[in-house]
RNA sequence: GGCGGAGUGGCCGAAUGGCUUAGGCAAGGGCCUGCAAAGCCCUGUACGCGGGUUCGAUUCCCGCCUCCGCCUCCA
């Protein structure tokens, strides 16, 4: 059983062939850090996460590229408003999505290249365009010209160029040879930030940065680029054009994930239902959070509201409390990946069927539950808990995993002090002072430790909600 | 108008031409417990509407309705 994924550009579900044997090429279209990041940029960080670890967890080296569009209309607008300079905004607001992503616990890309820092590349590869007769000066602007390339144009969309409405999105609209022509480079207007070019002075078109990127770090053919699905047309069909036009191979497999709405729509500022990290941080811990977002099939749009966010949070506390309680019985039993159970690795090499995966791990939960509950604390819990811990894992949810810094060293020194005040309930259960014991135990849990008794004796447990 | 996606039990959410008809959350019953909590066991037969193909369709085909995304910046 070997990984096959959905590939947009044929719309078919395929095996996944590398290109070259045992390494993978993964460009991400990530940020452009105009604002603070939502829950939808998240999600796709998420998304993109897993299937960068489950690529690692296949033996794969993988080389992630994920660039920042650290320059562009709306960063520019943007910081005119609020009159701060254009690359201070831009850099606070990567620093806000580094910190999303990270809080999620995404692993960082292994390259993140800014547009800013890629100016020679994109004139290499504007310069290519326009030897081939696929590109073309115009004013101050340089066109990508769609009818040179009318066969191919339209190929990853599925979109035929007769029945596609015109650009029309700047002010110079009469400099293009065709309405539908787009931007690879834009002439700078005054006071904007600009870059000096052999066709003046000016800035990177959004889509020309992508293939310029991509190519640079992961060779003029490479394995998978990804997105959301509000990218498919026109930024990933720009971007074919423009790179094979030029004669590169560019990406063989394109993943896109399925937006997240709210209220049913598209979150966006216009419509005002824009959800942000901080939000949902009130409501649910970090890791709870990734569990909702990758909870649902990557490709399927999910709208968001409270209710399903708690019951994620409700679902992985099941795990959690498994994988805790086992861990006090046998140890913590650091898992590999030649833990992870067949239907696990079936559902997720299904196109990353995460979903029908997460199954497997709560029917583990269930028989390594049953055996704890049965007093068993030999093979069967053993065994339910390395392929608990191997499966989440995978996704980047292991419980024992998510242990905040601050919180490993405090760990100790409170589970000390919860035992000692454990210590004294169970004296006052001795001699069925049910009175005492009950306070005890309302007592730690106004302090957040919720008190479980077990077969065991009686544990502490960190208020989950 | 063009391209695409989706409508599943109270909610979220997979799979599937019939076979013990996921999983989670919530609900009801039971076990355990001094009472709880956690956990375990049991219960609940769904697939937008109308046709068609078939021995048999939620699953395939046709039509329709509704919703969403893209066609302009967008993860």
């Amino acid at each position: 059983m070997s990984l096959q994924l959905y590939d947009t550009g044929t719309r078919t579900i395929r095996p996944f062939e590398p290109l070259r044997e045992g390494r993978v090429g993964m460009y991400v279209c990530g940020a452009t850090p105009q604002a603070a990041p939502h829950i939808g940029h998240l999600r796709s960080g998420v998304i993109y996460d897993v299937v960068h670890r489950w690529l690692l967890q296949l033996g794969y080296e993988v080389i992630f590229a994920r660039n920042v569009t650290d320059i562009d209309d709306k960063i520019i607008a943007a910081s005119a408003q609020l009159d701060v300079p254009w690359f201070a905004l831009a850099e606070a607001n990567q620093r806000a999505f580094t910190r999303g992503y990270e809080l999620l616990g995404c692993l960082p890309p292994t390259v993140e290249p800014k547009a800013t820092g890629h100016v020679p590349e994109m004139i290499v590869l504007i310069r290519r365009l326009i030897e081939s007769g696929h590109a073309y000066a115009a004013g101050s602007d340089v066109y990508f010209d769609v009818l040179s390339w009318v066969d191919r144009y339209g190929s990853l969309s599925h979109q035929k160029l007769e029945n596609m409405r015109a650009a029309g999105d700047t002010a110079d609209e009469g400099a293009k040879r065709d309405p539908r022509d787009f931007t690879l480079w834009k002439g700078a207007k005054p006071g904007e930030p600009f870059w000096e070019t052999p066709w003046g002075p000016g800035r990177p078109g959004w889509h020309l940065e992508c293939s310029a990127m991509s190519t640079k770090y992961l060779g003029s053919t490479f394995d998978i680029h990804g997105g959301g699905v509000d990218l498919i047309f026109p930024h990933h069909e720009n971007e074919v054009a423009q790179s094979q036009a030029a004669g590169d191979g560019f990406a063989r497999y394109w993943l896109h994930n399925g937006i997240l709405t709210v209220g049913g729509e598209k979150m966006s500022k216009s419509v005002g239902n824009v959800v942000l990290l901080d939000d949902l941080l009130e409501k649910a811990r970090p890791v709870e959070v990734r569990y909702y977002l990758v909870a649902a099939h990557y490709r399927s749009i999910t709208d968001f509201t409270d209710a399903a966010l708690a019951d994620a949070a409700t679902a992985y506390q099941r795990i959690e409390g498994f994988v805790t309680r086992a861990a006090e019985v046998v140890g913590p039993l650091d898992a590999g990946p030649g833990d992870v159970p067949e239907a696990f690795a079936a559902a997720m090499n299904e196109d990353l069927n995460v979903p029908q995966a997460l199954a497997v791990v709560h029917e583990t939960v269930r028989e390594g539950n049953q055996a704890l509950a049965a007093g068993d604390d030999g093979a069967r819990v053993k065994a339910a808990l390395a392929s608990v811990r191997a499966m989440t894992g995978a996704l980047g949810l292991d419980p024992l995993a998510w242990v905040r810094p601050g919180e490993e060293d405090l760990r100790p020194v409170v589970d000390a002090l919860v035992k000692i005040v454990l210590e004294q309930r169970e004296a006052a259960r001795a001699r069925k002072d049910y009175a005492t014991a009950d306070t005890i135990r309302d007592a730690l849990s106004a302090a957040g430790i919720v008190v479980e008794d077990t077969p065991r004796g009686p544990r502490g447990v960190p208020r989950r909600g």
